[in-house]
DNA sequence: TGTGCTCACGTAAGCGTTTACGAAACGAGA
DNA sequence: TCTCGTTTCGTAAACGCTTACGTGAGCACA
């Protein structure tokens, strides 16, 4: 063996040497087979050693472990999975990573799947046409042992394959057939929060909801407006009072300005998240409308910014439900059964500066 | 071969066959010796016709790709990573997805990798104990390709690790050593949003900055506390009046307190970033302090949800900076050398309604 | 007709593990 | 002393690809 040259490159250190007359690129990283001859012991033993697999002496597996440290080696996890036939990989899909909502789910995912063996692959689908493409090379992701589906409503079709492909998938923030989810309740959440208004004495109650403001839809604005309208039905009161917007802080910008256009507006709003409220709250400040004296208005959510507006809402576990999502996953591939846990996590009101009962003209 | 039993776990689709006097268990998936076998071509051809490498006529390929499409077969990424030796993974490290800033460099990266054949494993280091850990178990991630830091400083001994590996590493949102990077200049930020307040003509001016808040120190906070220096000096302001609090909304909070509790408060604010901003809003609004009137701020970010605040402030490109990390990963694995591409994006000045010149007493 | 070149494809040797099975060593019970 | 069960370890066959090299067909040219 001719030492020819010597590369470092960004990929990997690789050394060329002669080899049956031909120049072979040969990776210098340390495999289980140079472990194993420096041990005095076979691979097989290595392998066993290393991750745990009974039928190795303690002493045995002591001066392996020694020694792999010693040389800072590491199974390779790609040959490992390969030979296993698993992949120790799940794949979260996600609208978009950077608002607020998703990003905390994720980051409840990532915390709940931390210190398992699982890594976490991240994949973003903004649009109708990613997301279609993303089901459409589903079988390319041969590679993930679950998927984490965080609030994305899919078609039915889409959700065919996914049951066809063997592969686990838990739905968070949503449901998805009998698949196990993770979600609170949001019809629920809808009565809390017009609940707040009602009992605080508001006779004319608006929501700016996000109905048919995605392009599939998502299941939570029905069902918060379904908890507005029960609560306000059962009170006697009028529950028509509602304008739909994009579920973005500029959704609630446009909705207040348009409650605030009616010949008469109401006293009190039910938004359909947080971001919805703040942008209602900048409509006011900036029509000099006092809040909460003339105008109180209850949010979804408890966003991370939320007490910086002031905002009373209904709390929503978001990190929490993202948690779960994780731990159920490694659980369900620990056992290696198909549980079909449907867990819905409480909401709760959480009373800040932004409601208080109507003025008394 | 008798077929025993047949298992649909959760895992995969297997059978259990008689072989050799033993039950073994064999993946029902498709592998690429079935596709050769039903298209009467040999395993390497169809490798070559699927990978789209050359030395296979274009009919074959067609009809090659017909079939894998038919029966919806993928390679194994696993397998072909293992053949070829590269893994097309990029592994993400940042200190919290939930966050906004984090979360919108996670969009922007995830983006810029879109269409590449490169995926994203996430990970998460929060606490100084879990990068650590982290960086630690780095040898054992052994699986990926490039590493992109968001944002996170790192020790002098855990740079030499990773200058080690030979894996590429590049940095979003800050340097690191003489890796690629992307960032802004934060030095110019905080000369920019410092002379939005000097120009408008405040002489009494204060920082709410973060330096000596993080375990391991970021670059940001000194060198933005570097432009408001520099700025108030060059205009024979005093520029002493500097709080440092915790980088997030609180921090905030805390410091606009602290300011308003001097004996004679400053008349504008420049907050580290539009975080504390909007806590130092918070704290005026409830004490009651007119703004822009009394008091004047100006932030560094343009957070989504600024213009909710109306809060004047430095804009720097957040989701741009992870996009050009990505696209700039991409670039070095594909040309194969250690390009060393240093990318500063520019920041601006975004006016909106929380400065003004101060008010004549 | 022979030579040499190109193109398309097959052969087979890896890649670095896991794991079923067999073998050796050892102690215990008869 | 012989048999039998355990424990510990080695052997070798997968896992599903990529790719260097070999081979034969087809073609142009002398």
């Amino acid at each position: 063996m001719l030492l020819l040259g010597f590369c470092a490159g960004t990929r990997d250190v690789s050394v060329y040497v002669f080899y049956r007359d031909a120049v072979t690129k040969r990776s210098v990283a340390l495999n289980m087979a140079d472990l194993a001859e420096r041990a005095g012991v076979s691979i097989a033993t290595v392998s066993r050693a290393l991750s745990g697999a009974p039928g190795v002496s303690e002493e045995t597996r002591r001066k392996i472990r020694l020694l792999a440290d010693d040389l800072s080696y590491a199974v390779s996890p790609d040959a490992a999975r390969l030979a296993r036939g698993s992949s120790g990989r799940v794949a979260v899909v996600t609208p978009d990573v950077s608002h607020w909502f998703y990003a905390s789910m994720l980051d409840g995912i990532v915390t709940g799947l931390r210190g398992t063996d699982l890594d976490v692959l991240l994949y973003e689908v903004k649009e109708e046409r990613e997301r279609r493409r993303f089901f459409d090379e589903l079988p390319a992701r041969r590679q993930v042992d679950a998927l984490i589906l965080v609030a994305l409503p899919i078609s039915d079709d889409e959700r065919r394959r996914l049951d066809l492909m063997g592969v686990t998938v838990v739905m968070a923030g949503g449901t998805l057939g009998d698949h196990p989810h993770v979600r609170i309740d949001d019809v629920e959440a809808g009565r809390q929060a017009t609940t707040q208004l009602v009992r605080a004495g508001h006779t004319r109650i608006a929501m700016i909801n996000s109905t048919g403001t995605w392009s599939l839809e998502y299941a939570a604005p029905s069902a918060r407006l379904r908890g507005f309208t029960t609560v306000l039905s059962e009170a006697g009161l009028d529950a028509s009072l509602v304008v739909n917007r994009h579920w973005g802080s500029h959704g609630g910008v446009e909705g207040m300005s348009e409650l605030l256009s009616r010949p008469d507006p109401p006293t009190g709003v039910v938004a359909f998240s947080d971001e919805v409220a703040f942008g209602a709250l900048r409509t006011l400040r900036r029509a000099g409308v006092a809040v909460p004296h003339t105008m109180s208005v209850v949010g979804i959510d408890d966003h991370h910014l939320a007490d910086m507006f002031d905002l009373t809402t209904v709390r929503q576990p978001v990190t929490e439900q993202g948690l779960v999502a994780g731990q159920l996953v490694h659980q369900i591939l620990q056992e290696g059964e198909p549980t079909a846990a449907h867990v819905t996590l409480p909401t709760q009101v959480v009373a800040r500066g932004t409601t208080a009962p109507p003025a008394t003209t």
